[in-house]
DNA sequence: GAAATAAATGTAATCGATTGCATGACGCTG
DNA sequence: CAGCGTCATGCAATCGATTACATTTATTTC
């Protein structure tokens, strides 16, 4: 019934102009009379016609998306950067493509192609672990890629960060002025980036501080509940415990507080224990989580920027680095020693 | 430096066969002679090649993309689906584009874009409020849709969902099965169909159960952690109290009991409370909770095998309904009357 | 008022892959 | 061995927009 979509050569008849100038009056508009402007956009809306997309990357070889390349979407602290990047490359025309990294469907070869330049024009990585620079291809002609939060220590792309050894001095000095001087840590996963930053900020806060990091002080994890749960059966092993606790993350700090309440431990009066994101369920945990908040929308935001920047820019690969301060929240899980 | 991508003309003449035997061998290999097949792919491995999508879906009049339209991407509730979508997509070879239905750019005139045929082969709607029926377009060309958690009432475009008031039905009677006889709602933001599902669930149980559905028990919400805060304090403010309270979602249960918690109430020694969701934390609150949970990897999952269907069956846009069955996870935050 | 310059528009090639149609090679049948 | 069907392959049109270049028209300058 219905025609296939209307496309510029109908837009160009029904204007009586050639599709060249119903193009530019679409693209530079300031390239064709008023007049014909006028013309042109009454011909758009009375067909209905919308430009294809296809078509128009095909030609000015590009792709209008960016593809973001998630560890684990199932991750709720990945969606609010998400949601970030989201909001600025829509705002500037451009589509989101996601996708999971650690599905077993997404191989090296798979990266690969999302660098086709046609496929994408650009590229942010959440995931750390993630090497473009070792994927084969032109790398000349690679589009340009921000890695966000993590980041690759064996190359030097561009790249989005948190301060995260400066967050977490926050968190220590936060228990130093509290009156602590046995302060503990939880991990997160050994591999990652973001744990081995955590961990650093703590050990050198500690050390510059005057405090003992002991061993046994300093509890494994992988960022998940059940991690925070076992690092509270192992403080609650010890014969000498630590008073506070700094975790790398937010769910370990409740999952400790957790198993900890479950043993009759009362976090704040037994222990204080300070998180790190400021996840949603921070503010409402009971009790409310004193954390480390990371500005997340923003460095979504802020990586969408630089990527597009360098889209837009052209080639300049520079390795850049962009950090954002963290921020302490005080609430309800830490009190005075 | 280095060339321009290779193109299948590069691979072509490597092999020395024209473009159109490439193209052949690698959509229909069946439609060469093996000796030509294993020349071709030997050229393209030689070359490098990878399909220009681009040109392809000009082509062939298709996208290869599925669009994703969530109405707030920061909410976790919408990670877990859109993972599960994401996994079945890329299966099937289709990428999905995300757009945030809530971000002030998206107006009904870029979800029309979305709508042409050439942008994407098929549109998911996590948002029920979105009435794809009224764009104007071609609609007999509208690519595929399908709801997913939220529907509208007002057209019957094919959906899956989770089985609202079935599930709110089992908090009900888990909480008279514990011996509760005066039970209170919060509700979820008043336009929403998963609130009226829900509290219709909740109603028809009481009724069933011979028990009064007072009005003044029932909470208005919004599907947050500060709803639920503020129920807490209508709750305190009641003469008489209900006993127990199936909240509409786990967030606003959590709030609620932070809220109670703040206020000396303790749950589940003096209220008992039901979530619903199952998300992360619930399992590590304190107390843990007891709620409904949705399988939502698996409604993501469902939603985009539905839309592929129809995207490779073709027409047939038969309204269809796909329900999937909650289940209720009993933890600690209730308790016998 | 003629020449030079600028502005507006049109013509047609192009992006890279797909595919309808044509062709040639081969084998089979009567 | 003429006639026909099958299979593998090539030629060239096509998808819909963009844009270099050409052409026409309007404006400025002396």
């Amino acid at each position: 019934m219905t025609k296939a979509f209307p496309t510029i050569q109908d837009v160009a008849r029904v204007a009586k102009v050639s599709t060249a100038t119903v193009s530019r009056a679409l693209s530079f508009p300031e390239r064709v009379s008023k007049e014909t402007r006028r013309v042109v956009i009454d011909a758009i809306e009375r067909t209905g016609y919308t430009v294809n997309q296809t078509a128009r990357n095909l030609r000015r070889k590009q792709s209008g998306a960016i593809v973001v390349l998630v560890p684990n979407l199932g991750n709720p602290f990945f969606s609010k950067i998400l949601s970030g990047i989201e909001a600025t490359a829509s705002r500037e025309g451009l589509n989101v493509l996601i996708a999971d990294t650690r599905q077993p469907q997404v191989s090296p070869r798979l990266i690969g192609e999302y660098l086709h330049a046609n496929r994408a024009d650009g590229l942010i990585l959440l995931d750390g672990a993630l090497r473009p620079d070792l994927i084969p291809g032109a790398p000349g002609k690679r589009p340009p890629i921000v890695y966000c939060c993590e980041w690759n220590e064996d190359n030097d792309l561009p790249s989005v960060r948190f301060d995260n050894s400066g967050g977490a001095a926050l968190a220590v000095r936060h228990l130093h002025d509290l009156g602590h001087r046995r302060i503990g840590h939880i991990l997160g996963p050994a591999d990652n980036v973001l744990t081995k930053e955590r961990e650093h900020g703590v050990r050198c806060t500690l050390d510059a501080l005057g405090l003992e990091a002991r061993r046994d002080w300093f509890f494994e994890g992988d960022f998940s509940l059940a991690a925070g749960a076992r690092a509270a059966a192992q403080w609650l092993a010890l014969d000498e415990r630590p008073t506070a606790v700094a975790a790398a993350n937010d769910e370990m700090a409740c999952g400790f507080i957790s198993g900890l309440h479950r043993a009759g431990v009362s976090v704040p009066d037994d222990v204080s224990v300070v998180g790190f994101d400021d996840i949603d369920i921070a503010d409402q945990f009971i009790p409310a989580l004193t954390t480390v908040r990371q500005p997340r929308s923003e460095i979504g935001e802020s990586a969408a920027t630089a990527l597009i920047e360098r889209i837009r820019g052209g080639g300049a690969d520079a390795a850049e680095m962009k950090t954002l301060a963290a921020e302490l929240i005080v609430r309800s899980s830490t009190r005075t020693a």
